[in-house]
RNA sequence: GGCGCGUUCGUCUAGCGGCCUAGGACACUGCCCUCUCAAGGCAGAGACCACGGGUUCGAAUCCCGUACGCGCUACCA
C-alpha cells in the first residue's frame, strides 16, 4: 500500500478565480476523495506586485461555493492543517533557508548579471537564431569571490545549477516524457536579487514540506516539470507522481483566456449557473466516466473518478452544454432549495428597478412550478415572471392582435373574456396546474361560439396581461397575478385597442 | 527558432486489434405533445477516426514519418 494521497491546488491571487483553476481544483479534490486523501489549498502569492487580498478572497469564496474548500490550507477566514503556513508570502524564511542549503551544497550560486546584461545576451542569441538560454557564466565565479562581492553590496540573484542529461517524467496521463536538461534555458533563478523566491522554487519547496504525493495540474506546466524534478532531486526529496491535464480552450482552440472567453467563475455564478452544474460540466471537460452517463452529482463523480480516463487533447469550453446541464440541475433541486437560490436574483432585480417591488417568499414559492421547467439560468426566472411584480407591463399594441385577427376582433375578444375571468379568477387563487380548469373551459367555449381559434384568444389575453408572447401557462399566470390586476390589464389593453 | 504535447461528428466524448458499415450527449432540423414558451418523447442530418506508410488474417485502436494545432521557452505564476 502506498502512502496516503495528498494533493493540492495552488492558485495565484493575481486575478479572480479562473474557470481553469476551478477545474484543476475539482480534479484534485475528486482524486483525493476517491482515494481517501487530503486536498490542500495553497496560495501562491510570491508575485507581490500583482497579488491582492481581494483576488484571494474571490478565489477562496469561489472554491467554497463550488464545494471545493481545502481539507487543509487556506480557507475563507483563515488556515487549517499542520503543514502550514499555506500562504507563500508567509514562508519566505523557509525559502531562504532551503536556498541557503542549496548554496552551501554547491547546487546553487550567486549570479551578478544585471537585467540589462541578461537582456543583451538574450537579444544576441536571438539575432544568431539560437534559442534563448542563460549562458551560466556566473557559475565560474569562485564562492569566495562571490561572497566578497555580496558583502560589498553588489546585488545578486541565486541560480540553481541545472545538471546535464535527460530528465524523465513518468506522467500519469501522458506516459513517459523525456526532456533534455540542456533545453531548459540554463541555470534557473530561484531567488531574485532582492531575495524574494520564484515560482519554480517555491512550488517544489512547498510540495516537499506539505508532503504532496500527486501533482495534478494543467498541461501548460508539463514543459516546466523537469525543472521541478531536478529541484526535488537536489533537495533529496522523494518525487511526487505527476498528472498533466488537458487545457481548457477558447473556441479557436487556444488556451482559454479572459480575452476570448468568460473565465471568471464569479461571472458564471452571477448569471445564475449553479454549483452542481458547474461541477458536473467541469468534471466532464477532459475526463469521462467511460460510460454514457452525463448528468452526475459530485458524489457520483467522487465514486468514479480516475486518472486513466483523462483525455489528452485540449477541450473547448462549450457554454451551450453548460447551460443544458444547468437546466438539468435546476430541475433536480428541491423546491425550497431552488427558491432560496432564486432569492438573490429577485432582490437584485428589485434593487435595480427591473421589478417594481421586491418578491415575497410566498410569491417565489408559488411561481416555482411555473418556471422550473422553463429556465436554464436562475437569472432567467426574473424575466419570465417580471409581469407579476410591475405595476403595469409595457404592452406593444401590435402584439395584442394575433396574426389571423384584426384589431376589432382582438378588442371584442378582450371584452368578451372579461366577465369570464372576473368570475373565474379570484384573488390569490392556488394554481390549477394539470387540473381541470373551468375558466379555461369557459373561454374555449367562447372561442368556439365566435369562431375563433382558442390559441388566438389565449395569445391576445397573454399579451394583454403579461406584455409578452412567451410566458408561463396563461391561467396559472393570471391566478398568481390576481383578479384585480388581471382585469385592470385587460381594460388597459382594451383601451389601447380602442385608441 | 528550440523543446514538449496533441489530433474520433460543429462541440464534449465512448472506443484501449475483430462486438465499429464508429456509440452517447450538447447544439441543429423535423415530428409528437401543447394556450405561447419550455420541459419531455420520437426521428434525422452530422466523423472516410488529420494525412501517408508500415505490422497483422484483421487497425480508430500497435509502430514510423508528415502536416497542422497548441503549450512552454522571465530576476510572472
Amino acid at each position: 500500500m502506498s502512502g496516503t494521497v495528498r494533493v493540492r491546488i495552488a492558485p495565484s491571487p493575481t486575478g479572480p478565480l479562473h474557470i481553469g483553476t476551478a477545474r484543476t481544483a475539482l480534479f484534485n479534490a475528486l482524486y483525493a476523495r476517491r482515494h481517501g486523501g487530503t486536498y490542500i489549498v495553497r496560495v501562491e502569492d510570491t508575485d507581490t506586485a500583482r497579488s491582492t487580498t481581494a483576488f484571494e478572497a474571490d478565489i477562496l469564496e469561489g472554491l467554497r461555493w463550488l464545494g471545493l474548500e481545502g481539507d487543509e490550507g487556506v480557507v475563507v477566514g483563515g488556515e487549517r492543517g499542520t503543514h502550514g503556513p499555506y500562504r507563500q508570502s508567509a514562508r519566505t524564511t523557509r525559502y531562504a533557508e532551503v536556498a541557503r542549503q542549496l548554496l552551501d551544497a554547491g547546487k546553487a550560486y550567486h549570479c551578478f548579471c544585471t537585467p540589462e546584461a541578461l537582456e543583451a545576451e538574450r537579444a544576441a542569441r536571438e539575432a544568431a537564431k539560437l534559442p534563448p538560454r542563460y549562458s551560466n557564466r556566473c557559475r565560474s565565479i569562485a564562492p569566495g569571490e562571490a561572497a566578497t562581492r555580496r558583502a560589498a553590496g553588489e546585488p545578486a540573484a541565486l541560480r540553481f545549477r541545472i545538471p546535464d542529461g535527460p530528465v524523465v517524467i513518468d506522467d500519469l496521463v501522458r506516459g513517459r516524457v523525456e526532456i533534455d536538461a540542456a533545453t531548459l534555458g540554463g541555470d534557473l533563478v530561484i531567488l531574485r536579487a532582492d531575495g524574494s523566491p520564484l515560482y519554480h522554487f517555491t512550488v517544489v519547496v512547498d510540495d516537499v514540506d506539505m508532503g504532496i504525493t500527486h501533482v495534478i495540474r494543467g498541461e501548460d506546466h508539463l514543459s516546466n516539470t523537469p525543472k521541478h524534478i531536478l529541484l526535488f532531486e537536489a533537495l533529496g526529496a522523494p518525487l511526487p507522481r505527476f498528472a498533466h491535464l488537458p487545457l481548457i480552450l477558447n473556441a479557436d482552440r487556444t488556451k482559454m483566456s479572459k480575452r476570448k472567453s468568460q473565465t471568471a467563475l464569479a461571472d458564471y455564478r452571477a448569471e445564475g449557473f449553479i454549483q452542481e452544474a458547474l461541477i458536473n460540466f467541469l468534471a466532464l471537460l477532459g475526463w469521462s466516466t467511460g460510460s454514457e452517463d452525463e448528468v452526475l452529482s459530485v458524489g457520483e463523480l467522487e465514486g468514479r473518478f480516475d486518472l486513466d480516463h483523462v483525455q489528452r487533447g485540449g477541450a473547448v469550453f462549450d457554454r451551450a452544454r453548460l447551460e443544458w446541464l444547468n437546466g438539468q440541475w435546476i430541475r433536480r433541486l428541491e423546491p425550497a432549495d431552488l427558491a432560496a437560490r432564486l432569492r438573490p436574483f429577485y432582490d437584485a432585480a428589485a434593487a435595480d428597478g427591473r421589478l417594481g417591488r421586491p418578491a415575497g417568499d410566498g410569491e417565489i414559492a408559488a411561481l416555482l412550478p411555473l418556471i422550473r421547467e422553463r429556465i436554464q439560468l436562475l437569472s432567467a426566472a426574473v424575466e419570465l415572471t417580471d409581469f407579476l411584480f410591475v405595476a403595469a407591463p409595457a404592452v406593444d399594441p401590435a402584439l395584442l392582435v394575433p396574426k389571423r385577427w384584426d384589431a376589432a376582433t382582438a378588442l371584442a375578444a378582450l371584452e368578451a373574456a372579461r366577465p369570464i375571468l372576473e368570475r373565474g379568477i379570484g384573488e390569490g387563487d392556488p394554481l390549477l396546474l394539470e387540473a381541470e380548469d373551468p375558466t379555461e373551459a369557459a373561454l374555449r367555449g367562447l372561442a368556439e361560439e365566435r369562431g375563433w381559434k382558442a390559441g388566438d384568444l389565449f395569445m391576445a389575453l397573454r399579451v394583454a396581461v403579461t406584455g409578452r408572447t412567451a410566458t408561463p401557462p396563461l391561467f396559472d399566470s393570471m391566478r398568481l397575478l390576481g383578479r384585480a390586476a388581471t382585469l385592470a390589464r385587460l381594460d388597459a389593453a382594451a383601451a389601447r385597442l380602442r385608441g
